[in-house]
DNA sequence: GAGATTATGGCAGCGTCTGACAATTGACAA
DNA sequence: TTGTCAATTGTCAGACGCTGCCATAATCTC
């Protein structure tokens, strides 16, 4: 099999060979991070990479599928901790409220999974960093719609609907996965603001989302 | 000048060179577009577009920064006559309302921009190979988003509000983009629906917005 | 028609990414 | 310990996207 597998239930100690390719990969990572932040993402050779990591390029390729895969390594852990903190809302809570509680507490928890890889100023630069650059804004806002499917699937689960004849579940996380974007760009955009104003930001407009809609702003 | 300008005000007669670039321009599109409907926009390689339109690979980047540009010639087309209609609605109607007439509006005189160029069935094929290939996707997400920010300054400029002081643009712009990018996404996967089909998903969409955000959803 | 502009073609080169093959390394059993 | 098997890695060659540079050919201006 190849470098990335899914860890099997029934492994006791993890065994050499993949402790050294887990440390390949965190290296890696850790390498091309430092590199985009301190020199750019686009001036950023794959070559410098596998050398700063101490592998040959073929192999960089051999654990991720391509330049742009491992900028986005440590957004999956962000993702998937916000989509598992979604499922362990209450079931009382309305849709709306589940997404906002699930993003809040998710945050929380982020420095846990990221931290043992990278420092987080590093991963929040690096979050401004593909916030800024076309190529790789694209494929996060790609990636968003992939969360935004997901969670869709989740709220209808939630509330026992069909998500092919009930159109709100994925309305709904349309309006929030928009509110998410237009948060994640305006925090990007002053410079580097920390947790607490991204959580600012992020209730502010989602409190606004009712009135965004409603028929006269005039009041 | 490059090949690309915008077409100064005095030009009389458009004169040979600029017809002859136009005509250039319009064949690689067209060629483009027909390889990619038929081989896939991977498959295709940008020596192929050159050859089959009668220029050196060279001159293909002359007339676009890359590959995926010329994907989109024709979308720019359509995203502009977008936020023209909005800007020519009523002043009387709400942000909303005008958001949902100036779609509609603007997909009615779709074919006339278009299709000088490329028949019209090739230009949904085109957006449909788009919606289905992840690189493309990408691109077309970041591009709706650019689209968000220029339509979230109209409805600012028409309710004469300040966009840095108030998030109720940007929210409804994200909340209505969000379901102009699910609405293309379903009525991309069902197949060679037309017009009339994606109309009815738009306007089915846009009356579950309000809905989707109420806190009770058993009703 | 002469000269200035501009589009085009050809070439060399960088960077991303892939396939194929050989060499190295770890896992496991005799 | 040693031999065997499988997995990881490095090297090489090459396709493809894209750019800079310069010479050529077409068009425009006078």
């Amino acid at each position: 099999m190849h470098a990335i597998e899914g860890a099997g239930a029934r492994t006791g100690p993890p065994g050499l060979r993949e402790r050294k390719k887990r440390r390949t990969r965190d290296t890696l990572i850790r390498c091309a991070l430092e590199l985009f932040a301190l020199q750019g993402y686009e001036r950023t050779t794959v070559d410098a990479i596998a050398e700063a990591a101490d592998v040959s390029p073929r192999t960089f390729f051999r654990y991720f599928a391509g330049k742009e895969e491992v900028a986005f390594a440590l957004q999956d852990s962000v993702e998937s901790s916000f989509c598992a903190a979604l499922r362990e809302r209450p079931a009382a809570e309305s849709p709306l409220a589940a997404l906002r509680g699930a993003v809040l507490t998710s945050w929380d928890k982020l420095g846990e999974d990221v931290g043992s890889i990278v420092p987080l100023e590093l991963h929040m630069r690096t979050y401004r960093m593909i916030e800024s650059t076309p190529a790789l804004l694209a494929v996060h806002l790609r990636r968003l719609s992939e969360v935004e499917e997901r969670l869709a699937h989740e709220i209808a689960r939630r509330e026992g609907l069909d998500l092919a004849a009930d159109p709100r579940p994925r309305v709904l996380l349309a309006a929030f996965g928009g509110v998410m974007r237009v948060t994640g760009r305006i925090w990007g955009e002053q410079g580097g603001a920390g947790m607490t104003e991204l959580r600012r930001i992020i209730t502010a407009h989602l409190d606004q989302l009712g009135p965004a809609l409603a028929e006269n702003w005039r009041t």
